[in-house]
DNA sequence: CAGTATCCAAAAGGATACTG
DNA sequence: CAGTATCCTTTTGGATACTG
């Protein structure tokens, strides 16, 4: 998919603004990536491992996505060797009020997972 | 993509079951077809010509998916020619408090979308 | 009318080897 | 260590013709 049909009202508008956060929440390891770096920032390695079986080039694209919605900020250190830091910012920490609120709703609604466990 | 290897804890857990919502919401016709449906039932037909460039197959797949999960209840009328409605159930409805929560966040934080007009 | 069947393109995800 | 490069599979979306 490329483009979202987002032109015929307000409404939808609206609701497509929301989508593009939705387009990059859904994706594969991004729910999990931003869970592993919930208590603090993690190096590339840490994260690897945290998602057990994520591929270092769908790590690097789940994490430059992030990185370009300005959900999580990289940090590398001119250390040797490379030591690179990923974190969230405050903006995707602001955002766990509402994504916990679908959590709930989709909990309290027995919304079947066909992923999770 | 097919499953999500959420088995870590039960954060990952939670975080997953509100991943699978996200699956189905982030789907390219998804967000607008429940748009579409909004104010009541809507014929096959008329979510064709309400959405804009959607083709018959990828209708049906949208559709399906979203009967699946139990966010809309397709009836058949048993008439000539034949009469088919979707509508949203009352779990999608319970579900746009969380959503107008993430669309507010999104819109307040001025998340760039790629998407809307 | 409300789809299904077919064929195709693009995107996402993935395994693995290699590099500054 | 933190990636990139390469090649491949799966998923998603799409155009179009056809059918009960």
């Amino acid at each position: 998919m490329k483009k979202s049909p987002c032109k015929r009202n307000d409404a939808y508008a609206a609701m497509c603004t929301c989508r593009d956060m939705l387009d990059v929440l859904a994706q594969r390891w991004t729910a999990l990536a931003i869970g592993a770096m919930e208590e603090g920032p993690q190096r590339f390695g840490q994260l690897r491992s945290r998602l057990e079986g994520i591929s270092p080039k769908v790590l690097t694209q789940t994490l430059r996505r992030l990185e370009d919605k300005g959900l999580v900020i990289r940090t590398v250190y001119a250390e040797v060797p490379a030591r690179v830091e990923y974190e969230l910012t405050p903006l995707v920490r602001s955002a766990a009020e509402p994504l916990s609120a679908l959590r709930t709703w989709a909990e309290m609604n027995s919304v079947r997972p066909s992923t999770s466990v």
